[in-house]
DNA sequence: CTTCATGCAAATAATTTGCAGTAAG
DNA sequence: CTTACTGCAAATTATTTGCATGAAG
């Protein structure tokens, strides 16, 4: 169980109604886009607004508490902030899963100071096959 | 000297001059966003429209003769299609930089059939350390 | 010739902004 | 209390579509 009112106050964020239950929905669907961050969030809280989401997002980007993954000819989604790690894209599902892999993330590049990796395998999984 | 009159018919593309300058604008920049290919485009052949350019993008994806390369937080660039290879992407100049890496290249995962992949790592390129 | 592509304008979708009212700390 | 956040509506920006005309093969 994450601390979401903590993570945020941590990260210079007040802990608002909305940023606590977005950032509850993005943990439940670990790889979400906008749109459905507000579909999901509607059903129990009507007065949202759309627009409340696109500002949190980039505010929540800017301050690192979450990441976007970006997809190739779709809307972004977006993930908690955690350990670097791969992405598995199902290109007939849309699934996307996380997967831990040393021989990605641990090397050097001559003249290029690296911040941030970005690591997408677009294929089929298991079930797709 | 690339021959996109061929690359384009290869790929069941009628070769005309919106696609085959489209293409030379691709190529010339090595990585571009739709409204700077516009742009660029636009000081020679003034009639061409913002809307010729998206379907003809959109066409020459399916067909695999470009690829989309997604940055975080802006919009997507495109490079026409080439050997398997890694982006260098500076966050302060904003330049990409093509680079073969054997070692991103080779790997097989456990449950899931890699089609493609798309390996970008953010940071300072040299001139910007 | 025949078919498909183009360019325009209009439609739709996506994102951002301004502001009055509200909630967090 | 004070400052920053929310929700709404309006504005802006991005993308897609329909259709008459023109170009490719």
């Amino acid at each position: 169980m994450i601390d979401y009112i903590s993570l945020l106050k941590q990260n210079d964020l007040k802990a608002t109604i909305q940023r606590t239950n977005i950032l509850k929905s993005i943990n439940r669907a670990g790889h979400i886009n906008i749109d459905d961050i507000y579909d999901d969030l509607k059903k129990s809280y009507p007065t949202l607004s759309l627009a409340t989401i696109y500002k949190n997002i980039i505010l929540m980007l800017e301050q690192n508490v979450i990441i976007e993954v970006p997809i190739n000819g779709k809307k972004s989604k977006y993930e908690l902030k955690k350990d670097e790690h791969i992405h598995l894209i199902c290109k007939s599902c849309g699934n996307i899963e996380d997967r831990e892999l040393d021989s990605y993330c641990n090397i050097d590049i001559e003249n290029f100071k690296i911040v941030s990796k970005q690591i997408n395998l677009y294929g089929l999984c298991k079930n797709c096959q």
